[in-house]
DNA sequence: TTGTAGGCGTTATCAA
DNA sequence: TTGATAACGCCTACAA
């Protein structure tokens, strides 16, 4: 491919008879343009494949036509979707997203900040579970900042997540299924705070149920811990498992499988995120379907809003996300006649 | 959060009591610089909280920090991995990705890689399945380009793909297992480079073993057409499908369930990409473990070279995938004692 | 080793 | 309506 050295503005300008502010005007869509300017300038872009390059432009406007978004494992469904929705939402618009990728501990995190924040942008969505508090006010001092999906709301931050309801409507399908034992996932990093926060929702719920529970620790790199805590779980009596996402509960059904422990017949598993393949009815997976459209609309309408110098009160949206009715809930063993 | 009015090189200069080009030498780690200079510049750096612009540093330099990444459909799993991997590998080494999404059409598709070079990207990866060729090659006259599992080679752009010996391992794991009639799902996009390769490998390793053949055209957002596809072929005396995408063979797994057809003792499926969820042992789907931190890695080593300005000749990777023996592929049923 | 000056490709403020 | 001219924040000869 011939490789066209870039053409300035400058370049347009001359093929156009005109000088570069009259060039930057026309092709801005100034008001105060000649006709006759604006189609020359038009055409001599067209010609010379001219594309502006917008960081010149947001330098010299200090404006910016960018806005990072940090997300955590995109190769899961759940975030994967989110990025997918956010640059869909995104085209409408009219920004770009810079991406970095999260990682798990706070150095990495802050360093990713400082990467979107040395790209110019001019606000930062943080699409993770589990991004510290450190980070998300570190980015927040510089730009505008909105959270999806954390279960933490810092001060001065704009937060969008699912409903806590949705949480405990899940939970209460559970107890109101018979279940008298069950058994919850917890996270045992200390950064899961999505995790935690619904971990504590399935809790409470299944108390004021006044259902016994026990807890399953696991940490997302260790599945032997996972395995080891739910056949304890299971031993010890719970009926039904419910897991802080469906990546877990994909887990635990294989284990159960494995064992050749049926479900829902003798254990029941429940999941959250309801995304792509999890949705199957394959897996048949009775969980939460996240509403990640909405959580990326809003998430860009809070950070367009802030972007336009929008300062009212801090927002923190709670979406409703849909129960999804899969075979793997059911009456516990012993209700069965 | 307080906002600081963005600190400058030039306020760390002044903190520092230095010039600002020896803050910029000091900060770039640039070799003659005195050691009282260094640390009192760094210090201050630290102090003030500096986070360098890039794209001024970029536009200053005339070089470029960034990468462009077109990905189409980053909810799939095999695109988010990709996307997710990406990420990582550049991490290492010293450059952003900026993401803009596909779009699945060519108007879109330039206006994506327009965007991109609007920031100034030194260099594009395009990872999708239905790029064009005009998409591509309007890429490639600007910047190097690289296509990741695109099966489309273009004169003059890198590309990565996996092995079509992948491809036809599978076709022949089918024949082997006994089928003399097999399905192949083919797309009916004419965008979709990828899928129609595979297709196209598919069939040539069963026409080679003599098996007979049914296509079941399909587009992704028909499922109706899948469906009643499907069934025609199971009516023909088809004994296996062989579908495109794990995507696609797993809808055909709930077609067959839905219709009480026992896989793999009636018909037998096979998929491909084997990523995320589709992997698990509950779907047991005999697949293709695409190669995804391969086709990352190489994809960004290509690119590397490309702007170290390596003008060696196009490189046209192809990487073997991993068959993943699964429990949907099995003996026709004719061949059952 | 350091500072001064010019330039990267735009936008924005002036006069004209 | 237009065109100089000065920013925007940074890098980089060149000179000191």
């Amino acid at each position: 491919m011939e490789r066209r050295s870039r053409v300035r503005m400058l370049d347009v300008a001359r093929a156009a008879g005109v000088s570069h502010s009259t060039a930057s005007r026309a092709l801005n869509g100034h008001p105060k343009v000649s006709a006759t300017a604006q189609a020359a300038v038009a055409d001599a872009a067209r010609e010379l494949g001219y594309v502006r390059d917008l960081r010149a432009a947001d330098l010299a406007s200090s404006r910016a036509t960018t806005i990072g978004l940090l997300i955590r494992a995109a190769e899961r469904p759940f975030y994967g979707a989110l990025a997918a929705q956010l640059q869909t939402e995104t085209e409408g618009r009219d920004v770009d997203l810079l991406t970095a990728s999260g990682g798990d501990d706070v150095p990495r995190q802050t360093r990713a900040v400082q990467t979107l924040l040395g790209h110019g942008v001019g606000g930062i969505l943080i699409a993770s579970g589990r991004a510290s508090a450190q980070a998300v006010e570190y980015a927040a001092s510089f730009v505008p900042t909105v959270t999806i999906g954390l279960g933490l709301v810092r001060p001065g931050v704009d937060a969008v997540h699912v409903a806590a309801e949705s949480e405990i409507g899940l939970a209460e399908q559970v107890s109101r299924a018979g279940h008298t034992h069950v058994a919850v996932t917890a996270s045992s990093n200390e950064l899961a705070h999505a995790l935690h926060a619904r971990t504590a929702n399935f809790l409470t719920s299944l108390v004021v149920s006044e259902v016994r529970t026990t807890i399953i620790a696991s940490r997302t790199e260790d599945s032997r811990q996972l395995r080891d805590g739910l056949r304890a779980a299971i031993d010890a009596g719970a009926t039904a498992v419910m897991a802080g996402e469906d990546m877990a509960a994909v887990r635990i059904l294989e284990y159960l499988d494995e064992w050749g422990v049926r479900c829902p017949d003798e254990v029941s598993v429940t999941g959250f995120d309801g995304v792509g393949p999890y949705r199957s009815p394959l897996f048949g997976l009775t969980t939460v379907a996240q509403p990640v459209e909405h959580l990326a609309k809003e998430a860009l309408d809070l950070m367009e809003r802030r972007l336009r110098g929008d300062q009212t009160t801090i927002a923190d949206i709670r979406l409703p996300g849909r129960l999804v009715h899969g075979r793997t809930l059911g009456q516990p063993p012993g209700a069965r006649t």
